[in-house]
DNA sequence: GTCTATAACCGGATAGAC
DNA sequence: GTCTATCCGGTTATAGAC
C-alpha cells in the first residue's frame, strides 16, 4: 500500500513478532503469523528481512534493549532504604519484587524470553546472541547492584560481577518456577531467601561516616 | 518386519525421541526423525502412538523416571559428612557438584529437559505434564534434603518442602546459566553460594546427643 | 516497493497392500 | 502388525504483475 521506509518496516515486524512469540510461542511464530499481526503481506516480510532467522536475531537484540529500559525505570523507582537496619537486604528484596511484578504482569512475555534463549542456543549462528543476552543480564544486574550499594554506602565481599551472576541465577530460578507453578507464595519465599542470601555477601565494614 | 510387542515399540520410540531431542531440539524431533533414529517405518509410529503429543507426554514421564534413578544412585554415593564442622553445607555442596557433573557430562540432554518443559507449557493438553515435571523435581530435592538432614542429625528452620523449592530454583539458575556460558568457574561460584545459603536455613538447635 | 500467486518442500497422519 | 505410498495442510521463499 503506502511506501514505508525499510527500517520502520523492520521495526514493525520485530514488534509484531514479539507479540506473536509471547502469545503462541517461538514455534508458532511463522512468517505468516507475524505479517498477519503486523498487517502486512507476506512478500513485505522478505523485502525487509533476508530470512526468518535474520528477524529472530534482531528480535533478541530488540528485547534486550527493552529490558534495559525497564531496568532504568525500576532503578529510579526504588524506595529509599536509608532507614532500614539491613538496607541491602531491603534493597534486594524490593528490587526483586519489582522485577517479579513485571513477570506477573506479563508472564507470556517472560516465557518468550526463555524460548528465545533456547531457540538461539539451538542455532549455531545465533549462539553468540544467547551469550550476549546473558551478558546483558549480568550487566543489568551489576548496574543495579552497584547503584544500590553506592546509595547505601556499603561494600561487597567479592567482585560485584560475581554477585550479579548469583542474582541472575536466582531470578532465572524464581521466574522459571513461577511460570510453571504460578504459585505467588512460593515466589515470595524465593525472593525472601534471595534477599537474605545476597545480603549476607556484604563485607562487614560499612563506611557510614555521616559527616567526617 | 519382525513383530514387536507394542509396549516394547513404544519404549524404543521414546528412547529414540530423547536422543533426537537432545541432539537437535524439540522442534526438530519430528515423527520422521524419530522413526529414522529408531530404525522403524513412519507407520509403526502411529501404530504405537496415537499422535506425536502422546509420545511427548510419555517422553517427559520417562526422563523424570530416569532422573529419579540417577538421584538414588547419587544419594548412595555421597561421602560421609560426619567429620566436617559444617556438614550440611558440605552435603549441599557435594550434592550440587554431583548434579553439576551430570549436567557437564551431557549438556544436550539438560537442554532437552528445559525445552520439554517449555514445549509442555505451550500446549494446554500438556500443561499438567510441565507441572508434574516440577513436582517431581521438588520431590527429588525434598528426598535428598531429608536424607542428608537425617544422616547428619540436624533440623530445618522451615518446612523441608520449602528448602527443596529453593534448591530447585538454584539448580535451575545454575544449569541455565552454565548451558549458555559454559563457564565452569562461574558454576562453582554459584554452587558455593548455594551451599552456604541453604546451610544458613538450618535451625540452630543441633540434636547431637551422642547417646542419651 | 508492494502486491498476488505459486513454487518447492516438510510436517503429521492415514489408506490399503501384504 | 508392518510396510509403502499418499493425502493434505502449513512452511519459507520467490516470481512477476502493477
Amino acid at each position: 500500500m503506502t511506501r514505508i521506509p525499510a527500517a520502520e518496516r523492520r521495526a514493525a515486524l520485530v514488534q509484531a513478532a514479539l507479540r506473536v512469540v509471547a502469545r503462541k510461542g517461538v514455534a508458532s511464530a511463522t512468517t505468516r503469523a507475524i505479517v498477519a499481526e503486523a498487517g502486512m503481506s507476506l512478500a513485505s516480510f522478505h523485502y525487509a528481512f533476508e530470512s526468518r532467522d535474520e528477524l529472530m536475531a534482531e528480535l533478541v537484540t530488540f528485547v534486550l534493549g527493552e529490558q534495559d529500559d525497564a531496568l532504568q525505570l525500576m532503578l529510579m523507582e526504588l524506595p529509599d532504604m536509608g532507614s532500614s537496619d539491613d538496607p541491602i537486604r531491603e534493597a534486594v528484596r524490593s528490587g526483586l519484587r519489582s522485577y517479579f511484578e513485571v513477570v506477573r504482569r506479563d508472564p507470556e512475555r517472560e516465557k518468550a524470553m526463555f524460548e528465545l534463549t533456547q531457540y538461539a542456543m539451538r542455532n549455531s549462528e545465533l549462539e553468540a546472541v544467547a551469550r550476549r543476552q546473558y551478558e546483558s543480564y549480568y550487566d543489568l544486574a551489576e548496574r543495579a547492584i552497584a547503584q544500590a550499594t553506592q546509595a547505601i554506602g556499603v561494600e561487597w565481599d567479592r567482585p560485584v560481577r560475581e554477585v550479579a551472576t548469583l542474582l541472575v541465577a536466582l531470578t532465572d530460578g524464581l521466574t522459571l518456577g513461577w511460570l510453571v507453578n504460578r504459585d505467588d507464595e512460593m515466589a515470595e519465599t524465593v525472593i525472601e531467601f534471595a534477599a537474605e542470601s545476597i545480603a549476607s555477601l556484604l563485607a562487614v565494614r560499612h563506611d557510614t561516616e555521616v559527616h567526617a
